[in-house]
DNA sequence: TTAAAGCAGTACTAAATCAGTTCTGTTTTA
DNA sequence: TAAAACAGAACTGATTTAGTACTGCTTTAA
């Protein structure tokens, strides 16, 4: 099983929200209102993208928090990059001293070398537009998405 | 950063090893030796490979483990799944009671699924054999790789 | 028939990771 | 100058996973 964290499943989430109207600034706590995710972790999710430059930000009175590119210019690649690290199996496990520079030290590197690529090749091909898509139409009547978080907010 | 499970790269190392004659059966503890891989860790490995399908195991006296295939009809795929179960990015998250047979409840779902196909067809692609080819030539002189568990064996 | 070799299965513990939170600082506008 | 909003770092609790230990079952050989 591979495992995708949660924070790359709210980024999704959250980035189709701000895909709606990409001219408009949002600010965090508005993003999680929409979004249903808890404020606290979508303003960690959001300095993260704008580190990996899918997002854009302004500070002040009238500051929020942008896309920089249409979200079928944003592959799944990219997000996961952002919020997860390099995509890669990272079955370099050590953690002693070495962060595994030494590919030498470690026996089969090589042979997940192979893997890695095809499945980069794969998250490269799927674009944020085609991650939102199903999204309205498959919720059943209760709203049990939107308020599962909701009791987690602060204020 | 996808991540792959440190049992499943023990689980190549151990099974090149058995690769090496198909013919012999060879005993959980014989097998941590020639892999430098705790013993105990072997034994759990072994035996979820077991009920993989992937290797057979004879109890008794002049027991032991072998493959049951060849290893270039082994595919990353089926070690994955045998070790970490289904193949496949499982961002379903909630854990509460129902384990997301409801997929109506999941707002993206449908998009990630296009994902894993994409990477479920490249793990098929990958054989052990070539998982397992780099790696008595790339070793240094130090036996760093060998010794490191060597202290936890019991007896 | 009995003892020993070896696998099967389960349960427990410790460590690592991650989600979520909180706090302090900086920038911008009114 | 005050308030709104992002930036960044640090902390905590929960979850997961690696690793270990123990008990029981199966097979062979004496």
């Amino acid at each position: 099983m591979i495992k995708l964290s949660r924070l790359t499943d709210y980024g999704v989430v959250v980035m189709s929200q701000m895909a709606q109207d990409m001219a408009v600034t949002r600010t965090a706590p508005e993003l999680a209102a929409a979004s249903g995710v808890p404020a606290p972790t979508v303003a960690k999710l959001l300095k993260l993208l704008v580190k990996g430059g899918l997002v854009e930000s302004w500070r002040g009175v009238n500051g929020g928090y942008a896309l920089t590119r249409r979200i079928d210019e944003i592959t799944a690649a990219d997000i996961i990059e952002a919020l997860e690290g390099p995509v890669a199996l990272t079955a370099c496990v050590d953690g002693s001293d070495a962060d595994c520079g030494v590919e030498s030290l470690c026996p089969m590197r090589g042979g997940w070398e192979k893997v890695n690529r095809a499945i980069r090749a794969a998250l490269e091909e799927v674009t944020l537009a085609e991650l939102s898509q199903p999204v309205d139409f498959l919720l059943p009547p209760t709203t049990a998405d939107a308020n599962v978080h909701e009791s987690a907010r602060r204020d």
